[in-house]
DNA sequence: ACAGTAAATGAGAATAATTCTCATTTATTT
DNA sequence: AAATAAATGAGAATTATTCTCATTTACTGT
């Protein structure tokens, strides 16, 4: 009974603590709290990578409805704390990119599809910027964003 | 006179030649040769470069069925002589990829959404390379393949 | 806390994108 | 040139995404 309840406790402060966090982060863009939204936020946070359109929808198929899980989805890249990619299985893949340092890529697995998230050295990402400049410096093109995924095996398909 | 019949000799002339190169690239992949494949192949070869869906759908409106041009499409994909991949206003691009070593990236213009190639430096390439290198002694992954893309503003609308 | 107002949602219809079906046509083999 | 296998066209079927509108929910000022 006891372990029950320590159980039951963590859990509901688990998920208390959670609410807050995805309220906070629609509180801080303006933008108000409703259920779907929080509902969204909350797996995408417990989830913490990305994550295919289809599993979210899965995840969420009896707490939002279809077309707002669109529409939430859309919110959150209006602000600015959702990206979306596809990949080369042509799967459409959403993730929360809270922090603007938080600079990152991808790396998808040919064999089993899955996608995940990899930080390169600094080094490089130094180098890549020393070579946006240079583009800048040389060609008519102004970059301000660029996306670099690998694609290949994980370690489990390796 | 003389000008009009000079323009149909290279007119003829240069579809002909055209055609040809069409056959050779279906002969040459082992792929039978067919008017639908024929007619895409053209237009990608003419286009030389990025080209969207849309584009491509109403250039061959009246020439491939839209279902036989998905078809033809991931024919083509099949014997990886082309590479398909989505604009940041999610568009779906398609690329003619002949050669191996003619190996470059992409720029989206965020304004007036064209795509076009890019060309980086050998410096570049090489620090990529040997990033990739050390992600295979320091993870799990084992990188095939990468895509680097670009987002920013073109000439016209910088 | 509460009424009034604006915004967001659910359910499913509408539209767009892609794949599938099958009768007919076209290419390849002999 | 005939036989066989593969590819195509037309549109139906499926899937993905957006839209509509009546109802519900969140925010504002009191």
């Amino acid at each position: 009974m006891r372990i029950i309840l320590i159980y039951l406790f963590r859990l509901i402060h688990y998920n208390s603590s959670m609410v807050k966090n995805s309220e906070k982060i629609l509180a801080d863009h303006n933008v108000s709290i409703t259920n779907p939204r929080v509902f969204v936020l909350e797996v995408l946070l417990e989830n913490k990578g990305p994550i295919t359109l289809d599993e979210l929808q899965s995840t969420l198929k009896n707490k939002v409805a279809k077309s707002t899980l669109y529409r939430v989805l859309n919110d959150l890249k209006k602000i600015n704390i959702l990206d979306e990619f596809t990949s080369p299985e042509n799967q459409t893949v959403v993730e929360l990119s809270l922090s603007e340092n938080d600079h990152h890529h991808h790396v998808f697995c040919t064999n089993c599809g899955e996608v995940e998230d990899i930080t390169l050295s600094e080094v490089f990402e130094k180098q890549l910027s020393d070579e946006i400049s240079n583009i800048h410096k040389t060609s008519k093109y102004l970059i301000k964003e660029h996306t670099l995924e690998l694609i290949g095996l994980c370690s489990s398909c390796k």
